[in-house]
DNA sequence: TTGTAAGCGTTATCAG
DNA sequence: CTGATAACGCTTACAA
């Protein structure tokens, strides 16, 4: 594996002038500097990444830290991520589950996006009180560096139910995710609120877990009950395909018996019978905008402005 | 940030013990070594990786290099490398696009995972020839250091088409991916393979690009065709959502007037109508695999048995 | 324009 | 059991 040493040797100059010329710096002579670029393609030198970042502080790297690969809604923001971290010159870096934590601690990374339950508030801040700026779009914290871009649940969702109840639906469910869940949580407000202005004092509410499983089982259970909601609003798309799934095998129909939707505008839905109705995040545009202000913070240190995500309803056939 | 100079300092010991106490190396004393960790934990330090991958010439990272995020089929193989790389304890770092390149000639990863035609052969084989373990998962290469774990496409295809024509089918045609998949090109093969064994003679050719939109281009021309095709085999799964999609929409009933299959088994193939019929490979325990035999070499050097993924026929609706 | 040398934060060799 | 010290491969004052 041949060093700077080797290219400096084999061109007859001393190291540095091999550094100089390897990174494009103004001072070295042509001829030098060809003989040295010469020299470094002949023996196929790359620099030495680890090296460079040691002595630079720099590693060129952002960290993107996901709770797991599966699950479709994270690709769109990866790839948005990504595309503006290569514009702007970083390479990026996703990671998930441990690897996640020693990373960030071990700081190998520049920079931080974090969609990932898992990782504490604290080992977060900690990160980020050392001058790695750091974006968090599962949650909000507030500190030193740190940065949040939540989608608007409560806003969104509040206008959806509001939009069902003057297209007459009034008898409402609520299939929920985790407990813990930030975006369940605020999508479940926006419902309730709806209800509220619109006075409905009450609804059903069948505690799922964002998989298709889950809002399988709660289906099953919906089959057999006596009085059936109306509609039913998924927490997330993937709850509603299991509900949806589970209905149609109980020959309940779908928006006719019972109307849902759900959350997140997963690609499939549009593929489903019925279609699914839902309510979309432009992802890519959002993992654009994060990385770019991300690069922002980190390149010029100065805060640009933040977008925050903007969400659509989207309606198709199952309300 | 603290370094080990500093939490040396705060134990009153030298770097060099500090080191030896904070990798859990036996010979130093227990109550200096409860001192140090006393101080490392009182300041809040973790060891700068960067320099220890410097020193040590390993990063403990494995790079898994996609050819992008979008996708349902990578994110099981990326799970089951991460829980693999996790037991084994190294990290797992997924990157795309330009980035994989420079962390690759860079040597910021100790092995690689390969599923991006983008990456040359050349490129690996350079990464690969300084004694860092590469498989690659989307072609075959040969050389030193690196390995291939591929799909048997061409068996499993040709199995499932002889199948089909049991069931009575005679007049296929194939919707291709794209012409440089090396996927696609051996799905056709075993295609091609078991209509020849079959003597039917001809088959319609499509040319998709293994995506839902592409599928749905074709879908529409062969509703407008003719004499259309009795079974369309599709050379993924997307392809076949595309081109289900578009003969729904034109009332041609699937699989009565036109039976269709795909390949990979992608999640929501069950939640469609009808339920599409595909040909699974079981990606985590591919991922599983995969990640063990590299571990394997990097640790031990020495290279234990590469499994090749299996595949499964999983008989649905659609034909 | 080029060379010398210090130093990034570790690990590891060697001596004590 | 502990401490000096060299070294990993690079960048960057500073000197020439």
């Amino acid at each position: 594996m041949p060093t700077i040493k080797d290219v400096a040797k084999k061109a007859g100059v001393s190291i540095s002038t091999a550094s100089y010329a390897l990174n494009n710096l103004p001072s070295v002579h042509p001829e030098t500097k060809q003989r040295i670029l010469d020299a470094a393609k002949s023996l196929n030198y790359y620099p030495n990444g680890i090296a460079r970042n040691l002595k630079t502080k720099k590693t060129g790297n952002i960290g993107v830290f996901v709770y797991g690969f599966s699950g479709p809604i994270f690709s769109d923001v990866l790839e948005g991520i990504r595309q503006n971290l290569q514009e702007n010159g970083f390479n990026i870096i996703v990671s998930s589950g441990k690897s996640s934590e020693n990373l960030l601690n071990e700081r190998q990374v520049d920079g931080a996006i974090i969609f990932d339950n898992n990782l504490t508030d604290e080992c977060l801040k900690n990160f980020a009180s050392h001058d790695f700026p750091t974006f968090v779009l599962d949650r909000i914290i507030e500190g030193k560096n740190i940065y949040s871009s939540v989608i608007d649940n409560e806003g969104i969702v509040y206008n959806f139910i509001r939009e069902m109840v003057k297209k007459g639906y009034r008898d409402f469910a609520y299939l929920s995710g985790p407990n813990d869940s930030f975006n369940n949580n605020h999508r479940y407000d926006g419902f309730k609120q709806a209800l509220k202005d619109e006075n409905i004092n009450d609804h059903k509410y069948y505690q799922g877990d964002f998989t298709i499983q889950g809002g399988y089982q709660i289906g099953q259970q919906i089959g057999l009950e006596e009085k059936k909601p109306r509609f039913v609003y998924c927490a997330n798309d993937e709850s509603a395909i299991g509900l949806m799934k589970a209905l149609r095998e109980m020959k309940i129909h779908v928006p006719k018996d019972i109307a849902l939707a759900g959350f997140d505008n997963i690609y499939l839905g549009e593929y489903l019978t019925p279609k699914l109705t839902t309510i979309g995040i432009d992802h890519l545009k959002w993992g654009k905008s994060v990385a770019q202000a991300l690069s922002d913070l980190i390149k010029d240190k100065k805060l640009n402005e933040v977008k925050h995500p903007e969400g659509q309803i989207i309606i198709r056939e199952s309300c």
